[in-house]
DNA sequence: TTGTAGGCGTTATCAG
DNA sequence: CTGATAACGCCTACAA
């Protein structure tokens, strides 16, 4: 109905005066020009993207998949990529995954047909993703967002997780803390979780400590504080655990508390990506934020960089350790009475 | 490059029949079919999404706004809403507002402009919105979500604002405070505050209490504890408050115990929402339960009805009452010691 | 400054 | 069962 066609015959021009009433102002005579946008109003045009985008050949469109947003960290990252995207003239399609390879494959596969310009992608493992090898084929620009480079076929914004968790450890080791744990979720084989227990696990050892295996949670955001008593308890159990994210961590200290411990008094804890939220708990949240905001940004600029055909390296995002009041010293070991001097 | 011409081209057929072996398979002399799927393959063909919008006039995506994503009873929604609007075989373009009207006017043009079939919108005051007003203008499906149905032009699902923070007063009632007050973000104006205050104050004067005007705080996600200082002190300072949102009530929770007051011991604090972590906090948040992944799943099966030309007619959703231990007995009032009977 | 015309990729209709 | 053709709405050489 409300096509230029429409607007053209209304406005007593051809077509092409029409289109360019609206992509080029400047080349139409003033009065064309008025006329031509009066005829628009009147019929209420409004420009079809859909037919720009066929006849452009691109979408202006990005393609997002997330492995969910129940967790904050994906979510602001989310906020930050559309707004940098608007900024650009871009929309975005969102999807989550639950890192479930055969929603990957499908949502990839949907988003390729719609002819996005660029997909950015956050998945469980990308040395050993299904999805990624069958893009590696395709010519669409692909992102990593949170996965490590990988085969470094791929572009990859994210931190240093490896880093960040040593860094971490580091942090407890500093407070004193000599039997450090790590909770995972139930994504042990994540390339993510790797790294970082590998981090972990590096200053562990190169404290001179021992570094124990990443114990598994049933779910990213909720502990089983029953498969932790063992590990906790007796005169030689953790004094410090660390989390692959700042929800499990949450979760923890919201057990401990419950079951009659003292956080950081009992049992420091340690979180891992800095959402907002964990500033305002009490006890505030310690843990190493990843800039979510300037994830966002970076993602999607270097998307876009991609998507122009240019050869971005972003470097890996710099890292911050937020301290707070979740982590302390460790408890004073018990002391058998000595007599005393006096 | 890999369209259906070429395809039908390598297969020797034409355009027609290399279509109908997508859409129509049955129809296709099995042999032919085949022929078609191998030249198909062979060239890496992809059917073209924006080639069959325009074709079909329709885009199978639904344009979704929220004020943000930070604050997560928008994210789980958006979540639900994108598995439902999958499974039915839509796409989502997904965009945040922070609640400006330029923004939300910027946005909803754009999907219009897009074509989406329908619009899931989220605004801060349906009575007074620019962009409503317009869009009753357009003939593109639109669903408030959140929004209570103002002028009834437009469905919308969401919880029955009114009688849930009338309940969770009655609760606080019940449990035996007398000094309510009720804190909420810098959005005063917004059809939700006004109607969740106005059910505190119903609530209150029903029990013959005095009800207080809402307290403003500077940002959604965090309280301002100065500002509440005036209104907590005292002997007859506060003993509950209701927050409107989770967020706040999470940060109140926090707030006050740094500052050496306990939760619910002083002060019971009441959240509004039910986002999953409030359940795993200590104390856990006493709120009311917005049911969000329902809420999703609704919106996207109503806005669906709607784009088929239905009358749907969704009822409120049901809200929950959840207890946890942030909201508790009021403490003892302080009593003047007085001469022991013995 | 404005008009003409072809094509982006698909599908529905109508013949054959 | 298969082929030819027009149309979805827009843009942009190329002409005039």
């Amino acid at each position: 109905m409300a096509n230029l066609i429409n607007v053209a015959k209304l406005a007593g021009v051809s077509r092409a005066t029409a289109a360019r009433a609206f992509s080029s102002p400047e080349s139409l005579r003033p009065e064309t020009h008025r006329r031509v946008v009066e005829a628009a109003r009147a019929l209420g045009f409004r420009p079809n993207k859909v037919a720009q985008q066929l006849r452009a050949q691109a979408t202006l469109m990005l393609g997002v998949m997330v492995p969910s947003l129940d967790n904050p960290v994906f979510a602001e990252q989310l906020q930050a990529m559309e707004e940098a995207a608007r900024a650009a003239g871009y929309s975005l399609i969102v999807t989550t995954s639950s890192y479930e390879p055969s929603r990957e494959e499908a949502i990839v596969e949907e988003m390729l047909r719609q002819r996005v310009d660029g997909l950015a992608l956050t998945v469980a493992d990308a040395d050993h993703s299904a999805v990624l090898a069958k893009l590696r084929r395709e010519n669409t620009p692909c992102l990593l967002v949170h996965n490590p480079p990988a085969t470094s076929y791929f572009s990859s914004v994210g931190v240093d997780n490896h880093t960040a968790m040593a860094d971490a450890t580091r942090h407890l080791i500093a407070l004193g803390h000599r039997r450090i744990g790590m909770i995972g979720g139930p994504l042990l084989q994540s390339d993510r979780a790797r790294l970082r227990h590998e981090g972990y696990r590096e200053a562990m050892v190169a404290a001179g400590l021992t570094s124990l295996p990443l114990i598994e949670m049933p779910r990213h955001t909720q502990v089983a504080l029953s498969q932790l008593e063992p590990v906790l308890g007796g005169a030689d159990g953790l004094t410090a655990v660390l989390c692959t994210n700042d929800l499990l961590a949450i979760s923890l200290i919201g057990e401990l508390r419950r079951s009659g411990r003292s956080v950081p008094g009992d049992l420091s804890v340690m979180g891992f990506d800095g959402i907002e939220l964990g500033r305002h708990l009490y006890p505030s949240l310690s843990t190493v934020v990843q800039p979510r905001a300037e994830f966002g940004r970076v993602a999607v600029e270097t998307l876009l960089a991609l998507i122009r055909g240019e050869d971005p390296q972003p470097r890996p995002l710099p890292h911050v350790l937020r301290e707070g009041e979740s982590a302390g010293s460790p408890p004073a070991p018990y002391q058998a009475p000595e007599p005393s001097v006096s």
